[in-house]
DNA sequence: ATTTAGCACTCTCAAGGTGAGAGTGCTAAA
DNA sequence: TTTAGCACTCTCACCTTGAGAGTGCTAAAT
């Protein structure tokens, strides 16, 4: 059923004072506050309605009326002005991201300014190994059959993991292969699988001279693994939602928390919005996690030189200030994208 | 003024008992539980001396007793009996231990222990780069007169930094010093100090036909800067301090989480007792962090080779039960120290 | 000299009662 | 269709109350 004109009014005035004061609102607040030109009575009637509909709900019977998660989503899809940072606003993001001149400390800075601009906790997916390109390669031996390899990308993002190997490697070959892999890569940009695709053509004229090939070959297919690197999580602002009011009873907060301690938890849910264009906004029990059921996530791509390369995101308890959050989100990730296509 | 036996095992008595069960201690309950035959008066009076003495406090005038600082210092340095963990659990944790093969998962796994055996806050300070043998430097031009400085170790610590230099140092230039460097390093174990030395006095008679001295120098200098290698951080179990019966007041426990919050606050206290050789615990308001003067710390470094390189501890109530922390912070370093000695 | 029984006293805490206040739904009149 | 009016509901802060837990002190017992 479509809601008629008055009736968004009035469920947009709800949202809006619900937001601000976290308290159920009551219909003679409506008529104070928002010039509506109705009587409490007749607000009161369209509030019934709007229960009937499971756009708002009450506590009990006689106290105002709270949002429902569905009430949310209309107001997000449809109700809501969007709203924009002012340009000083902006330009404090700017100066404070002009304090960190390295990538990770820019990573760190993101998700700082994230939970302190919304006052909510924030989170920022590292970009994936596979969306840099490849700057340099060192294989270290670190006994026991055992590699480290270490690959260097040219945002600067160092990724490392070791590998197993079933038989000996000497550090003669080491050496060779990382000289004749980085070699490849002083020359133009190259991807992690542009530079499989081409070590897996020359590996075998190369290796002829060398030990067995098997074990090499084993070697630079695990080496190659994507899988295996795992994109870095920046948390921050855990405390915030500790003085969120609705989150005072303390069984609902461990809950929360036990889902926040874990840093890849979130980084996961966010991980799922990596591919869409638009801002992903999930509102309470859309959410699949029910540790954050009573929250909202609002989350964004950024780019590396236009391809997309990880997300930022904020969580919250469900009545946040959506338009606010978004433009911050949004404002965020465009300039870390900016930021990370320099570097 | 020395306490007699009988109130040693008195306060011993109120000590077990308000670690056990986190409620003041009445006089009647130590004379039911802890067969000390005498009378409820009797322990009523020496609780009272106890109290003058500033070793117990009552929250009211008809209540139970609760240790001081005092009181729990006492207890650590005299009282309480070393407690060992039982072979199962000696076990249970070599077997975890054996599940991570590498560097950064080990000090995850450990600090992960740390607060699931103990119920608390587990922290594992990294090794310092500066306690570690140098395997491998790599140089890599990051754009804009920036260059990134991978260094990894033998025990598979991969640090990093990002230098400005105030001109331009060539690619073939970057590569000649790598080489030159890790040529150096191939040899034999060398740690930042050493190759620093090295390199003062080698440098030189290298450099005479390459660019311009300066710029290359300053570069190696701020390159071995150790103050700017960070040594990483492990906090784990975050939620723990959340259930504890002591911090369910919102504005105590905000306190304390908005020091944890920031990983780097608990690992500068734990960092100053990387040079003690004995276990620290570190009581209430000993502790000069006003933060977690509410909480209690037990931190223990542990070695490389013999040699001291990091450290663990774990932060939790005052109210703790100590020789079970003390036994589990001192058994993991240990264990920690052989697994990070064999890498 | 110690120890303890006895007792008056203190404080907390849970339970129950109360009334103000906020808010509603319904109805009948405008 | 709107609204004034009203009965009704529920919460919440506040008070009272009594049970219970615990203490300190004192005088008698050991």
């Amino acid at each position: 059923m479509e809601l008629n004109e008055r009736m968004k009014t009035i469920l947009t005035a709800v949202l809006h004072r619900y937001i601000t004061t976290a308290e159920p609102v009551s219909s003679s607040i409506i008529a104070k506050k928002y010039n509506l030109n109705l009587s409490t009575a007749t607000i009161r009637h369209e509030m019934n309605l709007l229960e009937k509909h499971d756009y708002l709900w009450q506590p009990h019977t006689s106290s105002g009326r709270i949002p429902t998660d569905k009430g949310y989503r209309l107001y997000v899809d449809n109700l809501m002005k969007k709203s924009h940072l002012k340009e000083n606003e902006k330009k404090r993001i700017i100066q404070i991201y002009q304090k960190s001149k390295e990538f990770e400390e820019t990573m760190r800075t993101t998700s700082q300014l994230l939970s302190k601009l919304t006052n909510n906790i924030g989170v920022v997916l590292g970009p994936h190994i596979l969306n840099n390109s490849i700057k340099h390669i060192q294989f270290i031996s670190v006994g026991n059959n055992r590699i480290l390899v270490v690959i260097i990308t040219n945002t600067g993002l160092v990724c490392q993991k070791l590998i197993n190997i079933s038989g000996e490697i000497t550090k003669n070959t080491l050496n060779y292969l990382s000289n004749f892999i980085n070699s490849k890569l002083i020359e133009k940009d190259i991807d992690l699988i542009n530079l499989n695709n081409i070590l897996r053509d020359e590996l075998d004229k190369i290796l002829s001279f060398q030990e067995s090939f098997n074990y090499i070959h084993n070697f630079i297919e695990e080496c190659f693994n994507l899988r295996d690197f795992s994109d870095k999580v920046y948390l921050d602002g855990r405390i915030n939602i500790i003085t969120q009011p609705e989150f005072k009873e303390t069984n609902k907060l461990n809950y929360i928390l036990s889902f926040i301690e874990e840093e890849n938890a979130l980084a996961n849910t966010i991980r799922k919005y990596l591919g869409f264009k638009q801002t992903k906004i999930i509102i309470g029990r859309e959410n699949k996690q029910k540790e954050i059921q009573n929250c909202s996530l609002v989350a964004r791509k950024y780019t590396i030189k236009g391809k997309p390369a990880g997300a930022i995101g904020i969580l919250g308890p469900t009545r946040m200030d959506y338009p606010r959050m978004i433009s911050i989100v949004e404002y965020i990730s465009d300039k870390l994208s900016d930021i990370l296509s320099e570097f």
